[in-house]
DNA sequence: TTGGATATACGAAAATGTTCGTATATATTT
DNA sequence: AAATATATACGAACATTTTCGTATATCCAA
């Protein structure tokens, strides 16, 4: 289901943000978005792209002396990678653990909540199916 | 809310998690169970536990010659503190997000289901007045 | 009481991640 | 055309985390 297993550091992950909302940008465009969080220089983020073209994070245009750099994993793939090992490391794999504290502590909207309520009662449906 | 600043290393919260599982420890309590895991010497969990508590995240009772560890993190608080992290770092901070990849991707049984739903509805029961 | 097992302390190597300076090439402006 | 701005490449400094070797002390069994 997954196909990437490479894990994007902390860092990584925050270009990859980028791309995903903005779409194929350029080193500069990347840099400027992050210019608003945080003091970081160009040739730092420059570099980092580079690693993260030769992890398979990325991919790039070349063709122009400007490239352009392009998310190469999924988004959900990738928030789901990261979720795995979220949840292994700190919730030992409890899932509903996870979730009852989510919901606990961050407090969706009552939209939101009927989305997530919906999606209960679907799998409680489904139940035995899968897995 | 949460009195912990100190985010604990993936390593330390390995450590964490065995002792907030198995009570107070020894150093060779602690390392054995990680070996289960993975190959790890035990000079390295002996430093490791040395720095946890230089940073606060364990105490110790030094009366005799071998050191007994306890958590001095609460779980719960450190659940949290790592959950808003993550949860900032990789889903934007859109919890219902984050929640309903979990429970996509996780299958919770349908006694959890069932307990996540309540919570759910106790929380659109109190509307309006957090937030 | 002596040798082996087991404990802590601690420095420092090794591994990983982050940041940036400098060299160099290519545009752009005056 | 020369000066200025802007691009990539890349090595290397720095920071953080992880791992372990070695010194030293203590306990226990032969």
């Amino acid at each position: 289901m997954n196909k990437y297993k490479i894990k994007p550091t902390e860092s990584e992950l925050e270009i990859l943000q980028i791309l995903w909302t903005m779409g194929p940008s350029t080193v500069r465009e990347v840099n400027n978005i992050l210019k608003r969080s945080k003091d970081v220089g160009y040739t730092t983020t420059l570099k980092l792209l580079q690693i993260m073209n030769e992890k398979g994070l990325v991919d790039r245009e070349t063709n122009s002396r400007t490239h352009i750099y392009t998310a190469e994993v999924n988004r959900e793939d990738t928030q789901n990678l990261l979720l795995n090992r979220f949840l292994e490391n700190t919730f030992s794999g409890s899932a509903s653990k996870l979730i009852m504290q989510a919901l606990g502590n961050h407090h969706p909207s009552s939209s939101e909540l009927k989305e997530i309520k919906e999606l209960i009662e679907k799998l409680e449906n489904n139940n035995g199916d899968t897995e």
